[in-house]
DNA sequence: AATGTTTCTGAAACCGTTTGCGGGAAATCC
DNA sequence: GGATTTCCCGCAAACGGTTTCAGAAACATT
């Protein structure tokens, strides 16, 4: 193979020789610092575009203590909610400049801390957590040496700042939204009990219903699993308590597609006589449901482009905030709350 | 905030001090170079331990010239495909100890240049180009000073290793699935016809039903877009054909799911009446369907895995692997093939 | 005791870039 | 013409490791 020097790699000093300047001459005519003749300048600007110089990124983080580059760790795997997050990331990041640094840590706290040594020993300039837990996850610690923010998953140190969806809000949406387009016999059907997401969209639920002076058919939310399986079996249960119903708030996409498969098959009509709000705008769910569902849209790429905006302030100094930011969630419209 | 030295950055100058040794001597203690009397190398270690060092990869990578990172660039946004292929990725670069720096071009070509030179600036030791394309994507060149895979999106040229899923290798065992269950009378049903997996996964299926000594349903596959709606729309006008058959190969879980339903709520029993394959092993679709999805798992995460193993390989210097490597697909047996 | 051999350690160079400082050359002033 | 000032540019140190090489120290040999 060829040589290291020989790869092509062109260094200020090749440059510098090019246009008959030094080292220092050349760094300061293409980061435009120093006093330098504009003639010299054209001339370096000129030998080292005809060279293609590309000024190694390494040397100028060795030298300078940084090295523009985040490390991303997913605590899970990365999934179907880490994308657009990562999306969104990606976009704040890119117009500093900044690139992302992938760790999967696939729930395994060995892995996790491997991976926090490497991207330590590779001096990243801040870390983004994130993965979808059910619930909060330990907080890093108040004097690790770097800024970290929380995405979609929850410090459980108020110290740390962590950017969250905003699951009850978003839910109060929902049933407002089943409630203004008429239906005043709601239904609730979530997920697993235990589930944090759980717990705050029914917290919203109730809230929205309480402002509107209903209360929830059944009484209680019908919990089972995030599965279409459990959508249907929720559906029969509805249809078979005898309790009349004309809209449903299910607490996924899933779920709410599960729901209106199940009704359709019992012989009620979606929108027409129950509406379904779902929650996760996941279009292969939502648009390919028949009808394709208005869900609530959690905005994943939002808190991702804010999670990453944050971890940026406090890398350029300006005061870490802390504790809890929830990113406003957002209602889609579509057939299944359709009207008139 | 803190002053950048005093961050608290160990360095092998502090180490060395500590020890009361030269910093070379550290460095040879703890890369277990040169030759140190153990003593000595143990009290460094000691010191190393102690004052919680962790070498800067900066500048070791500034002067081996290599970085131990690889770039991940994809084509079209992260999707639901990449996902799979990331973590096998991460699965055999982890192992070597190296880093994924992550670039979404998102189909913008603008963008992708501009992170081809971000990533030769950070001095990246190989890149890997990946993203669902429909067909075939430019090559970087083949003078480009890395190396380069391409992974699941094939490379223009010949000189370019392409790791890619085997579309008609998968289709055929579909097909050899159905005919082994007894199936004698096949429909196809499948994607937009310009696609190249669509074109692949009907030449593969059409090999098959030749081997067996059979045609295919109609004479034609039935081809629309990659959806549910498709194919339920499908499975109607099979049904009104008249034509008599009991196997459909659909090119996608998604169009295998439409197909399902279509046909259960045409009356037809599945697997009973008719048995059902799909694409993708796509877990919400293929479990959450009605019945269950048999189906071909194009293996994505070992196509990464082989993808960044081949870069390992290339960087590492042994002479790169060139042309198309299909990774074998296998079948995922679910109950829409179930017999007796 | 002088020389040869082996074992260990430290000094210094190096990677590629940035930057403060000093100095030479030219321009300006008296 | 000499003293200042101004304007450019080069020198060298620095970042934090690794590696080479020379040489000191310890030990063996004659």
């Amino acid at each position: 193979m060829a040589q290291r020097k020989a790869r092509g790699v062109v260094t200020v000093a090749d440059v510098a020789e090019h246009a008959g300047v030094s080292p220092g001459t050349v760094s300061k005519a293409l980061n435009g610092r120093g006093q330098l003749k504009s003639e010299t300048r054209q001339r370096v600007l000129a030998s080292a575009e005809k060279l293609g110089f590309a000024p190694n990124l390494l040397a100028r983080s060795l030298l300078s203590g940084r090295t523009y580059t985040v490390g991303v760790l997913t605590t899970d795997s990365v999934g179907r909610f880490t994308i657009p997050l990562l999306t969104g990331a990606e976009d704040a990041l890119g117009a500093g400049q900044m690139s992302m640094l992938l760790c999967e840590s696939r729930g395994d706290a060995i892995r996790e801390q491997h991976y926090l040594r490497v991207l330590m020993a590779r001096r990243v300039d801040g870390i983004i957590i994130t993965g979808r837990s059910s619930n909060v996850r330990p907080s890093l610690g108040q004097d690790f040496p770097i800024p970290v923010v929380y995405a979609l998953c929850q410090s459980d140190s108020m110290e740390d700042l962590s950017v969250l969806h905003d699951d009850e809000k978003g839910a109060e949406m929902a049933v407002n939204h089943l409630v203004e387009t008429g239906r005043s016999r709601i239904a609730h059907v979530s997920g697993p009990p235990r589930h944090a997401a759980t717990q705050n969209r029914s917290r919203g639920a109730a809230t929205a219903l309480a402002a509107a002076g209903l209360s929830l058919v059944l009484g209680e939310p019908l919990h089972g699993e995030w599965s279409e399986a459990w959508g249907r079996e929720a559906a029969q249960r509805l249809m078979r308590s005898g309790e009349r119903f004309n809209g449903v708030f299910c607490a996924s996409d899933q779920i709410a597609r599960g729901v209106a498969d199940g009704l359709r098959e019992g012989g009620v009509a979606v929108p027409e006589d129950v509406g379904i709000v779902g929650v996760d705008n996941w279009l292969p769910m939502a648009e390919a449901s028949r009808p394709p569902l208005t869900t609530i849209d959690l905005n994943l790429a939002e808190l991702g482009h804010i999670a990453a905006t944050r971890l940026l302030s406090a890398i350029e100094g300006k005061d870490a905030a802390s504790g809890i930011e929830r990113v406003p969630a957002f209602l889609v419209k579509r057939r299944s709350t359709e009207i008139g």
